[in-house]
DNA sequence: GTGTTTAGATTGCCTTCATAATCTAATTCG
DNA sequence: CGAATTAGATTATGAAGGCAATCTAAACAC
């Protein structure tokens, strides 16, 4: 109940921010403090001795929901040393995936996120740093012949829509279609 | 201020109607039924009279906005005397337009409700209404060497990215090069 | 070890939410 | 015209929201 060691608190805070870069991604940016500190294991009325607000929060979740997604990739490219196109390959085979749909919660940040942000006010930090995710994700996605940007649309629409449709043979169908055109041309 | 005519009424609730589809593009379901009805005029208690529950008004909306849609791009159709490639470019260029990502308030349910509709529970309307328009939208855009359901994936996906992305140079990008994608082996 | 600091718990405030009941006035129907 | 119906306004209710003040006990500094 009272105090907690340093470290402790630490990880306490860690803990919070992790966990709501999950819920964030699950349920969306409005999830309530009480629920997200329940989750965490934690009160509500802890929140604001680590955060400043509620928005605060979710800049911070938001960037850290972005840094795995970069290890990631970055992980990928080091694991297929340095052959792009397989990292690519794999990567996409499991963006593409039915874990990837039915588990947004540690899923791609990119496409969880892209409604809240997109509704967020203009000259927020969750908007920057997702921003640079995109560009980065669209980096990552390029090939000779084939613009980084129109692949990664591709992909993450993909994902998106199989969410949305999901329970609807559809959402499978479309999972199979856009998997399919983005590893012929590779 | 009392009762009104029938016609008034039927009115009243078809504005209702109209102005949630519109709200729920721009802002998401969560709007409040007091904002809503606010924005359509009236207040907030007379909600009840003409709907059961928000929930039921959240399926209206959606399929009134779904219809909306399908009446745009039969008339496309119909404009272009059945040269479906033509009516084809013709939409993607204004899906693919700088007003389409400003104003999502009437422009595509299918990018503007996708998160709201895959936070929803499974088994309700809006969903399945979703799900049909998704499959429409794709069997307008196939081509002979190209399918349709990875067309949409392209169109939509670029749409959302580049409202994610707004008030960045990326988001211009986005669109500039899906619109390339799109149009060169149509 | 004593005193200060502080993480987390408890409780409360104020707002907003969805929904419902009551009230009011006008429309519709006989 | 008069009675019954009803659309919309007003107000109420209870839950849930973000945030802040206070409390408490443990961890640190000395």
């Amino acid at each position: 109940m009272g105090r907690v060691s340093h470290a402790q608190a630490e990880e306490n805070r860690r803990r919070v921010v992790d966990t709501a870069s999950r819920l964030f991604r699950e349920q969306g940016t409005q999830v309530s403090v009480a629920d997200l500190m329940k989750a965490a294991g934690l009160t509500h009325g802890a929140f604001y001795k680590q955060f400043a607000s509620k928005e605060a929060l979710v800049d911070e979740a938001t960037a850290h929901a972005f840094a795995e997604l970069a290890g990631r990739y970055a992980e990928g490219l080091e694991r297929y040393e340095g052959r792009r196109d397989v990292a690519q390959q794999v990567l996409i085979g499991t963006y593409l995936s039915v874990e990837h749909r039915d588990g947004p919660a540690d899923g791609c940040p990119v496409a969880a996120l892209a409604s809240d942000v997109a509704r967020e006010g203009g000259g927020r930090e969750a908007r920057r740093v997702y921003t640079e995710g995109v560009a980065d994700f669209a980096d990552f996605l390029a090939t000779d012949d084939q613009d980084g940007i129109v692949r990664l649309c591709t992909l993450f629409g993909a994902l998106v829509l199989s969410r949305a449709t999901n329970g609807s043979p559809l959402s499978e169908e479309i999972l199979a279609a856009a998997h399919a055109a983005l590893t012929e041309a590779g």
